[in-house]
DNA sequence: TAAATTCCTGACTGAAATGGTCAGGAATTA
DNA sequence: TAATTCCTGACCATTTCAGTCAGGAATTTA
């Protein structure tokens, strides 16, 4: 298993864009300024998202990226499957050859893990810290620290 | 968070001492051998699993490595802990301090996940995979196979 | 006491992953 | 047409992983 900062960017910034869903598409390069991740990793991690059906890019100006499906049905552990891979913790993936064609000692423990550890993850949706007051409190005070999406019709208060 | 072969092998490594307890000190080599694991390697892990106080090396012929607690006290926290050094998700180390001196927007997220993972992973104590049966089986196939403990008097049957 | 065994330590190494840069397109809007 | 933004691929420095190597320290056995 892996996980690092790579899936915790890639989570911050599925948060951030879930937190502006009204508001429209958000751009990598806001994305990148407010949660102090660089511009060209963003545009990595997109990539594999997209890849994924979890984002949809809309380019030309007034574009950025919105959620493919609803915040709802987006899960941690889907986020973090799309940049990192693999959240089985077995040698083997599974398949339990991970001691010449046998299995392991801890062929057992590491499966029981994986699958605490996946159910766990694929609980959480984005939504549910999308709702909470003081996480909609902070998403406030970003975009005004940096004057994001001043220029939206339908920009928030 | 870090979890790759080498808590793996930790874990592997300590299992193995945990299942032959009745017999004696388990030599590097012979984990080393049985496991497929490198041995210079194992020193390495071996002299945090020492110092973290999970094991006790025992020098000289006939000598090797054995638990320094029992094995109802050993949780897979504690050896991934000594080897990977850390289990806790957030970029500030639970201190909030992420983003500018402030929390991160998934500062609570990654908080929430870490506490279940430590739940979980502390609750898992060496001596429930131990006594499992289709691990001590597993054990003593790999110990014939081997020809492990031959020459010990008090050797498994 | 000598030899064998085993732990123990530190320096070094190749390969991979991480996190990031750079350059240049392609599509869209104004 | 110009600006914006996504999108792609090549490249790079650093760190971690997993392992090698060499050598020493403690202990047991002969």
């Amino acid at each position: 298993m892996r996980l690092s900062t790579k899936g915790r960017y890639a989570v911050t910034a599925m948060m951030d864009i879930a937190l502006h869903e009204n508001v429209g598409p958000v751009t990598l390069a806001d994305i990148s300024q407010c949660q102090g991740i660089s511009l060209s990793y963003l545009e990595q991690l997109f990539s594999k998202l997209r890849r994924r059906g979890l984002v949809e890019g809309v380019r030309g100006p007034g574009g950025g990226y919105r959620l493919a499906k609803d915040a709802g049905e987006i899960s941690i552990a889907d986020i973090i499957q799309s940049v990192d891979e693999k959240l089985d913790m077995t040698t083997c993936g599974g398949k339990g050859n991970c001691s010449k064609g046998d299995k392991c000692l801890t062929h057992h423990l590491w499966h029981d893990l994986s699958c605490k550890l996946y159910t766990f993850l694929s609980g959480i949706k984005l939504d549910q810290y999308v709702n909470r007051p003081e996480i909609s409190e902070m998403v406030k005070k970003q975009d005004t620290q940096y004057g994001r999406f001043l220029n939206r019709s339908h920009a928030a208060a």
